[in-house]
Formats: structure tokens, sequence, C-alpha cells
DNA sequence: GACTGTGTGTGATATTTGTCACTTCATATA
DNA sequence: TATATGAAGTGACAAATATCACACACAGTC
């Protein structure tokens, strides 16, 4: 028994536009799934089957490297499509997706959704707005990621996770030490020794997986000097 | 006297779409300018009035540091709009352009460009496809950037002028070894030390501003490499 | 309880790369 | 022609960071 997206709590801003019609046609043409955690939700390279929308739950993107070295791109929020960019700039998905938490995710037929943008300009809009919000997001990461050093890396991963992924100042992340610096580019023992650095200088407080952070200025300061 | 959009032969693939009437609206919204080399088209954190699309010329993308220094982003190449994901995703310019040659540029109204969108979504779907293509070809270099060391990164840059930008194996582009740093990360005595490493080993041939490259296939090694 | 695998912390060392200082070269200008 | 000026090449050195090696903690399994 799926629910209907009408009355979806989770659906995006985009479908949140479309008329009733619309939305049975998309009801029609979608159906739900879930992921546990650490599950695959699909592979880089493989053809683009259907859209997969994340309801709730949080999804690593992540790009195998040749050395069994993973690159990690970013964390997708829930209410997120995954992999738009790949959907309608190329043929095949371009990354790779992994459940970092329990999933519930709708799955789109591609040609009914890219009905609906070829025949609803506001749907359409919604759409872009979201591709390019997600694009500068991407943008501005990669560009301090690139400028910066160590210290200045591991400060911008914490208000990362702070403030877009998590949006409260404790949290918990099913991430490795490892994990974190294939996401700021740098190694694990480096991220370790700085996150220690962090921790003894009373900034953050961290053990494993949960992390709080104490005084948000103080990264904010770290990752503006680099 | 404006040359009309309909039979212009540098306009958009999305352009293309449009019906009479679409164009016409189009062409009494929109206006024609001409930059020289080295002339600023606008400036990051500036409002945007108008949507900047390039007809002919080589534009570069960079964003201003703070301490003068500068990071550079990418080349855009003719037949492009301007600063897309900053107009969708946001209020104002994210980044900065500059003129790397001499210029011809349309101005767009753009709550004319915007309506097109929302009345069309087949126009709708064009831009999302090249903001999308534009998004990934980003995202990738940004990766490989990060991945990679000094000559890896050197390797891919020239790559990326030779098959992205020129698609041509010689070619003379208009920027400093600074430049080239700046685009990839390294600093500019770095950049002159790969680039005289690889002539030295007959991978490719440069003086100044001209290059050519000798041994693609050498470079696509050092470039998988790292 | 012993064993195993995985993640983590830490010091020593090697490598990479940026920085500094200087030279050379090309171009423009008086 | 002389002379600034900015870009490019180059060697020496310092700084940052990866790598290596090893120890430890913890969870699951026999």
């Amino acid at each position: 028994m799926k629910e209907s997206c009408a009355i979806c709590k989770d659906r995006s801003c985009a479908v949140s536009i479309l008329n009733d019609s619309e939305l049975e046609l998309l009801e029609q043409n979608c159906s739900e799934g879930m992921f546990r955690k650490d599950e695959i939700i699909f592979h880089q390279g493989s053809i683009i089957s259907h859209i997969v929308y994340v309801r709730t739950g949080l999804v690593l993107e992540y790009l195998k490297g040749n050395s069994g070295r993973n690159q990690i791109i970013q964390i997708v929020k829930n209410r997120s499509y995954l992999g738009l960019p790949s959907l309608f700039g190329d043929r095949v998905n371009n990354y790779s997706y992994k459940a970092l938490e329990a999933l519930t995710v709708c799955y789109i037929d591609i040609n009914t959704f890219k009905n609906l943008i070829k025949t609803n300009g506001n749907f359409a809009y919604e759409i872009l707005v979201s591709v390019c919000q997600d694009s500068l997001n991407s943008h501005h990461r990669f560009l301090n990621i690139n400028a910066k050093q160590t210290f200045g890396k591991v400060a911008d991963a914490l208000l990362y996770f702070a403030r877009v992924i998590f949006e409260n100042n404790t949290f918990e992340l099913s991430l490795t030490r490892s994990d974190i610096g294939a996401l700021i580019g740098i190694s694990r023992e480096s991220t370790t020794r700085a996150l220690n650095k962090f921790q003894t200088e009373g900034i953050i407080r961290t053990t494993s997986s949960k992390f709080e952070i104490l005084k948000p200025h103080m990264l904010q300061k770290i990752s503006e000097s680099g």
C-alpha cells in the first residue's frame, strides 16, 4: 500500500508544484523502496534505469578509485534526488551511492520524470534550482578543500557536518577517520592528528563516531585562516 | 542593427528549440555587446542584472582570494551562458569573469529568460542539460585535482586545454604560468618545473603561450598514474 | 578466554611541494 | 638605445604532509 505523493510530507519542492493529474501520473510511475545501513544504492558506470529519490536517511556519494581507494564527494541529505547531473548530463551514473543509515526511497520512472519537466516549466524550474544550488555548494566545498591545508580542511569538514548535514553542533557520524580524510583529501593519520589537536584545545569533543563542537567560532576562524 | 536570433549561428542549443514568437520575445529583450581581452565582464558578489551569453571568445571564470590571490575555476568556451548556477541557485554572482580574448556577447533580460523556462519545458530541459554537463565536467576536474600530485595535475591541465577547450593538440593560451598553477592548485614554480620536465622528455613543446602536445598518450598515462 | 579483524592513535622518516632569492628573457616605453 | 617591467626559469631551503611501523582498543567469533 503506497502512500500518495499528494500527501507525502517527504516530497520534494518540485513535486509540491504538480497539479492533481500530474501527481497521479507520478504516483502510477513510481514505487517505494528501502535500504539498510551500508547497502549500495547503485554503482558508478551503471546505466540509469530509475531515478532514486531519498525520502529519509543520509547517503554517501563517492567515487571508487583505481587502487581500492575511494574518494568521497559529499553526503546527500534526505529529500534529494540522487545523481541528477548524471541523468541529464550523461548516459550513465557518474558516482556511487551508499546508505549511511536506514533509508526510505522512491524509484521514479525516468521517462515520466523527463516528461514532467518538458511539459511543466515550473516543475523544470524547481529541478533546475535544486541542481544549481547543489552545484554551487559542491563548488564551494571543492574550492575550499583545494585552497586550504590540513587544519583548515578538517575545520571545514566539521562545520560542514554541523551546519549543512546535521544542522546541530552535536552529531553522530558513521564515517571512519579514513572516510573523513577521503572527503577532504588528506590521510587518515592527518585527520586523527587534527581532530586530536582540536580536542586538546577544547574546540571539539569526540569519541569515535560522536562529535560535539564546543567552540564553533574557533573552527570558523581556523577555516578562514586556512 | 542587431542580428536576428532566428538566424544567429552562435545561438545556444536551447534557443534552437524556441518557436517564432518565443524567438521574437527573446530578441526584443536582449542586446549585443563586446569585450576586449582582459576586460572584466562582471564581479563575484554583484547582483545579477542580466544574463550574459558568450557568442564568441574564451572567458576565464575565477574567484578573487583574500590576499590578492585568485583561484581560477575554469575556462568557459563560446556558446555558453555565464554563471547559470548563480542565477538559479543564489541571488548574486558567485564568481568573476574576465575576457581571455576579444568577445562578442548577448545580454538577456533575466525575467524573459526565466519566463521562457517556466512556459517552455523543452527549453528548460535543454538549459538543465547544459547546467548538468557543466556540473559533471567541473566535478571531474576538481576531483582529479584533489587526488593527484604535481605532474598528474599539470598533465590533466594540458589535456583539458587540448581536448575540452581547444579541441586541438596545438594551441595558444593567454594564461601565465602563474594562472595555470592557480587553475590546478599549485605554485608558479612547480608549474614551470613540470612543464619543463615534460618538454625535456619530448612529451610537449612549449614557448611561453604556445603549446604543442607531441605525445598525448604519455600525458594520459601520467594523468592516470597521478 | 583466546583469537581475529577493523578502526584508531602516535612517533619517526621520507617525500613532496611551496617559498625565497636570484637570473634571464621579452616587451614596451621614454 | 637605454631602461623599466612583468613573466619565466632555477637552485637552495623550509614547511607540510604522506607513509611506514607499531601499539592499542574494541567487537564479534570460535
